[in-house]
DNA sequence: TCCTTGTTAGGATTGATTCCTATATAGCAC
DNA sequence: GTGCTATATAGGAATCAATCCTAACAAGGA
């Protein structure tokens, strides 16, 4: 959803980073977008406004706004890093067909514990599903029948 | 675990595959671990018989032996792509101090599902489950309470 | 307004993975 | 076994997302 520019600014303030216009962008087209867009799709989308903003300052940026707990990074299936942000507890919807990555919310998932014995005491702090499958999209264009080329396209 | 020759051979039948001693090599290497090595880790150990494979015949390998089902690939948290000879259902636990993997067996994450209302028809084949934490090596080093820096170590 | 520290742009670099291709070999038919 | 054909291998070149380096710049606090 959009944010206004003050609900930014107090995300931003209340870890301690820096605002400024390209990271205001960078946060803005994120939280406007429920596609889990990749560092390149952002500084495309991005460059509208601020035309000389760097690839590098999207990676940056991406990092910064990733450890203050802002972002979230998933990278399913070997694709390049996607990016979210929406950090309320939910889980993805992978499609191996487009490899598009939809939000799942459901509560039950989120009150996953493991059950068995834990070897040799690891310690969890959190957890997430992944289901795979595919779209209605490429259902419909009978994606699921055939297999992939081992190869990987980039 | 340790296959028998016969036993490979009737996999690599199966499905098609040749069989050729680079990949018997390096299937063995894979199914006699469980720490989810990456290509690079396979080709360290399998050039201790094959001096002179090269790295594009493991990455070539491993692509096969996952198109054919005999492999599983996992790649959390950006790290290179790690491989598993663990074909049956299980979960993982992800270090996050040092980045291991460890295999995790429990039936009632197997059979999860998506209760909620499957947006616009997206057809699942499959899930997993991933639990993040810290290995009982970590919690001792006490890497559980430092935050890991931003940038990227490779 | 000044200062300090973190940010930006841009160019260079890294490094896992893939591409290209000539040679070698597995598996099948005879 | 012998020969044939399709596929695998080795090695070198190429790709490209991501990171490193650095000089100029700007946000936020004093």
């Amino acid at each position: 959803m959009r944010l206004t520019p003050d609900e930014m600014r107090m995300r931003f303030r209340e870890r301690g980073l820096k605002m400024t216009p390209q990271r205001a962008a960078i946060y803005q087209a994120l939280a406007g977008t429920v596609s889990h867009p990749t560092a390149e799709d952002l500084h495309r989308h991005v460059r509208r406004q601020h035309p000389m903003i760097s690839p590098n300052t999207v990676y940056y940026t991406l990092g910064v706004l990733r450890e203050a707990g802002l972002v979230h990074e998933v990278n399913y299936w070997h694709d390049r890093s996607r990016f979210d942000a929406n950090i309320t507890p939910h889980h993805h919807l992978v499609c191996l067909g487009c490899r598009s990555i939809q939000d799942l919310t459901d509560e039950a998932l989120d009150r996953l514990s493991v059950s068995g014995r834990l070897k040799g005491g690891f310690e969890v702090t959190g957890h997430r599903v992944e289901f795979h499958g595919y779209c209605s999209t490429c259902c419909r264009a009978g994606r699921h029948l055939s297999r992939p080329d081992h190869r990987r396209h980039r």
